[in-house]
DNA sequence: CCCTTTAATATTGTTTACAATACGGTTTAC
DNA sequence: GTAAACCGTATTGTAAACAATATTAAAGGG
């Protein structure tokens, strides 16, 4: 006999987390900071014993990393962290300006004064990071600078979708951030994008926007290139 | 021992899909063909004797299904199928504009004639499926329309990610195909679109683009409100 | 008569064991 | 000496049993 749920109650959710998902964080963590890399297996049981659970959330977590493109898995034999060709980070980088200049297209204006507190207080973060040579704390201010900014287009659908895009090249800002230039360049951009929405000023922001995109991208090409040769079309791994 | 997987065999996947994947398509198409309505349980068992297979697997699926938006999953209750709100519904219908603008934008001109070949035989499908009343089929040759037209475009993220955005509202088409003259504008908009790609005139196609997209939310809008009242801002379910 | 507590049961979440598969190395046939 | 067949092991895939949780229904106390 199945028994219904109630209308009423589904609003309040116990509101925690289930295992898998935050296991497929912590794998994905890894893959993007470059502490597993490219190739590496996964394998189900080491993964259990590391996170202390069974193998039915692991296959799930690895199910889900899967979809968002991480990892290839392949029936019977596992699954293995999976890189980026550089076609496929050229034509993810096109999709999210789209989506990502829409987002601060839509963006009503003006922007409550607290919003723009708040991405000033992680700028700081930032540029205290970078100082430090805090590579970690440098990428995590950043990925909530951005959070925040698109976050005030109002749309969820559309914060959701770049979210999804931005996490699947979130490995490759590393090979940016070799270059103290370009982590400088990524801290001016902040601080301008700041001052155009103080300013209210949209068409210097969406401008700001795709220049923001250019340089990850242009250095996990070349770096790629240098290492494998200009195999552009070469098939995913 | 953990035993590497040679670079030169990971292409040849061994190409047999996995269960759960087939699984959660089958439960898909059930809910946005309207077969499983919104609130409705989604048991573990029950799922196993019809599909035939192992909780494992139903889970895993299920899993998917709550990433995609289409079932709510509670901790120890289980999964039910989701509707979608009307402030839902326009978000998503508002991103998915921009991306296929932005693919009809990017596709390289001319376009090989065998498939605009391809699209004029999906369309007389479709054409005869709206004559006969056949639902189905008319539902089922207007996605391949649209894969096969957004296909075009070449950028395999893009083409995704529209995919993706398709799938959370095919359910909410029923709605306005309800209406005969919503099937016929649709029928007509897409030979627009095929003498549009012939022509490579762009700027219809955008158009046109643009112009499909709306009836469909318009038409879920207006029934929403009808049975539930003007509630736009109501939490999700 | 209503509110709280308690038990029964449906359902999900976890654990364990077992079967199927794939790869590496070794043996055997020619 | 080479190639095909065989076996051992690592690993994934499947199944079933068990434990935890939530919901309904019933019992008890005010």
């Amino acid at each position: 006999m199945v028994r219904p749920i109630k209308p009423g109650q589904t609003p309040v959710s116990p509101a925690r987390e289930p295992v898998a998902i935050v296991i497929a964080k912590r794998i994905e963590e890894d893959i993007v900071l470059g502490r597993r890399q490219p190739r590496e297996r996964l394998v189900e049981q080491d993964l259990c014993d590391l996170f202390q659970t069974h193998r039915g959330d692991v296959r799930l977590a690895l199910f889900e990393l899967e979809k968002k493109g991480l990892v290839e898995r392949i029936p019977n034999r596992g699954a293995l962290v999976r890189g980026l060709t550089p076609l496929e980070v050229r034509e993810i980088y096109a999709v999210r300006e789209e989506l990502e200049v829409m987002a601060v297209r839509i963006i009503p204006f003006p922007v409550d004064p607290k919003y723009v507190e708040r991405l000033e207080e992680l700028q700081r973060q930032h540029t205290a990071a970078v100082a430090a040579g805090d590579l970690l704390t440098v990428f995590y201010s950043n990925l909530s600078f951005h959070q925040v900014l698109f976050g005030l287009c109002g749309n969820a659908c559309l914060i959701e979708t770049i979210e999804l895009l931005a996490q699947k090249v979130y490995g490759i800002r590393s090979y940016a951030n070799a270059f103290p230039e370009s982590l400088d360049r990524a801290r001016r951009d902040h601080l301008d994008m700041i001052k155009a929405l103080r300013g209210s000023r949209r068409d210097d922001l969406v401008a700001l926007t795709r220049r923001h995109l250019k340089p990850s991208p242009e250095a996990y090409i070349k770096a790629y290139e240098r290492r494998f040769g200009k195999a552009d079309l070469a098939p995913a791994q």
